[in-house]
DNA sequence: CTGAAAGCGCTTACAG
DNA sequence: CTGAAAGCGCTTACAG
């Protein structure tokens, strides 16, 4: 592993200018940039990162905290970010709230491994936080973005829930539903606590907007799983008096869930019961489910952009603070016209 | 942030004193290193990592290379790794080989990130490395252990791929099948080409070891994904006449796929057929799905046990260089014995 | 545009 | 057990 000196010696030029050639920063006559390149290709140089970090206060490096690792969403986001981090010559360092540790491993976080001075900046996916752990991240001054649900002093981004499930519904009331069922998200979520909410209030107002008063009984909370999908489908679709012969599910997993329970009744869908769910999920290809997609790596990727633009200010148009993230429904096979159709409007009987 | 000198001036000692006290390395006297812990902790102090690792040549980070971050065993893994890091006071810098950067991204990982000095050590989940990239790992000269297919000059830690096909496949023997189809892996499988052949290899094994001879026909190559499966069970299933009573899959998802698929050609799972597969999968417990579980969270936690056992030589019991990682056979609804149970051994017809 | 030199904040032989 | 001091490998005002 040869130095910076070498690649000076070889290049028949200061250290400095060495520096200077190969971080882009300061100027450097294009042919001394040249040698200078090309003697750090010949040696295989590549910058010492600790030194480069101590010298410079910048480490090239962002910190991810994410509640999960190994649920579709965060991994997808992840993936997304990483490969933007990548192309922006940042390394990725992962700091995951899940494990055993519990408390003190999540306290170990905040305390001690983010303030090493080894990020330029955070990133914090869709997590909670407490107001002791929001304050040591702003007492970084660093740049922070989070996904996800609002967090006070921090530039976010996240998905318009109330648009998002606005427009789940009113598909459905578009093929010609009135008993619509949702399953939502308890009160209690663990991660975003408007998220449920939210979602709940964009179905409502669909409903409203359509002069249809939401039953109370139509829903039901679940917890974003398959299996948590699956019971309040069931639930919901059991008794054939007051099935809805709709159900909008605030996730992709609760949706497929519901196909299974749906199947399992002996419904079939769309024919019985139709379904619609919230993820653009990547086994909602494989059930024909229809949903509105949210895009997760691409939610990754604008927020490492949005890291960029502090980080590296001037260097474009500064990103405007809230970029609505794009949403798309995307129809598939889960979702028809009620059958047997509604009834045309007709006069009141006398 | 206060730096090394404010904890030694008011713990009324020299920084090298503060340093060896916070760090564990070299003596210092009880009642010293206490002054030393209290003032650091008063003064909320925390090590810079660069300068840090630039004096010591330590960085208290290791880097994770994977093929996909998406997936359930890749994130699994990480979560396991990432948490069992933290506890040993490591970040986990995360190097995915995914994004829509392809070669070039690829390279770039090899060829910079990972020679920046950045890494005490290397893990390496699942993937198939070109001679040159697995030359500039070893190049690092820092520990390396694999998780996956066999990696040459590397420390790997893999399941007993045909064991657990053979346990498998045993399951299904013992409850009396005797007509068992497979669904394995693609001969070009991007990540690990032994994985198909050797899972393949138990199942053939335990059938002879039956006295049955493995029919051709019975076997079907998919992709390891849920989709894949379903295809490949509904052409093993669809025909009556040729139909196995019992399906292993070589991972969930592809049991998943194919208990979808035994349903949707009007199959009762396990009245009609028995489906097993390998993984013990989040989702595997909601679709009763028996299989061989293998732990992937358990397995990230363990190859870092290595890694730490490399990088603090001493520290323990050397860990053997080949641990047999293990796997669990868990028996759920989706294997029964055939019906019609298959008739006692007969004396063959005159 | 380029160089000499100070300095980033630690760690660790070396000496005592 | 502890301290003074060199040194880790860069970056960047400063001066020219």
């Amino acid at each position: 592993m040869p130095g910076i000196d070498a690649v000076a010696a070889l290049a028949g030029v200061s250290t400095a200018t060495v520096s200077r050639a190969l971080s882009g920063n300061g100027h450097v006559s294009p042919s001394t940039r040249v040698r200078v390149h090309d003697a750090a290709r010949e040696l295989g140089y590549v910058v010492s990162s600790p030194a480069s970090s101590l010298a410079s206060g910048r480490t090239k490096n962002v910190g991810v905290v994410v509640p999960f690792i190994s649920r579709w969403f965060y991994s997808s986001v992840l993936e997304g970010a990483g490969s933007a981090l990548l192309k922006n010559g940042y390394d990725l360092t992962l700091y995951g709230l899940t494990g055993g540790g519990g408390v003190d491993e999540r306290r170990s976080v905040f305390e001690h491994f983010l303030l090493r001075k080894r990020v330029d900046a955070v990133l914090a996916l869709t997590i909670e936080l407490t107001t002791g752990e929001l304050q040591s991240l702003l007492d970084l001054k660093k740049p922070i973005v989070g996904i996800g649900g609002p967090l006070a002093g921090v530039q976010t981004l996240s998905i318009d829930d109330v648009g998002v499930a606005l427009l789940a519904t009113e598909h459905l009331l578009g093929l010609g539903h009135r008993c619509i069922g949702m399953i939502g998200g308890e009160s209690g979520f663990e991660l975003d606590f408007h998220l449920p909410t939210n979602r709940r209030a964009g179905y409502e107002r669909a409903l409203r907007s359509a002069g249809i008063e939401p039953a109370p009984h139509l829903f039901l909370p679940a917890d974003f799983t398959i299996r948590g999908g699956y019971q309040a489908a069931t639930a919901l679709l059991r008794d054939p008096r007051s099935r809805p012969s709709a159900l909008f599910a605030a996730s992709d997993e609760m949706a497929m869930g519901s196909i299974l329970a749906a199947r399992d009744l002996g419904l079939s869908v769309p024919g019985d019961v139709s379904i619609i769910g919230i993820d653009g999920h990547e086994h909602s290809d494989f059930f024909g489910l229809t949903t509105v997609a949210q895009f997760p790596e691409r939610q990754g990727a604008h927020a490492v952009e949005m890291l960029m633009d502090q980080l590296h200010p001037g260097r474009r148009d500064p990103t405007p603070t809230n970029i609505p993230l794009p949403v798309e429904l995307i129809v598939r096979t889960s979702t028809a016209p009620p059958s047997p159709p509604p009834l045309p409007p007709a006069a009141p009987a006398p």
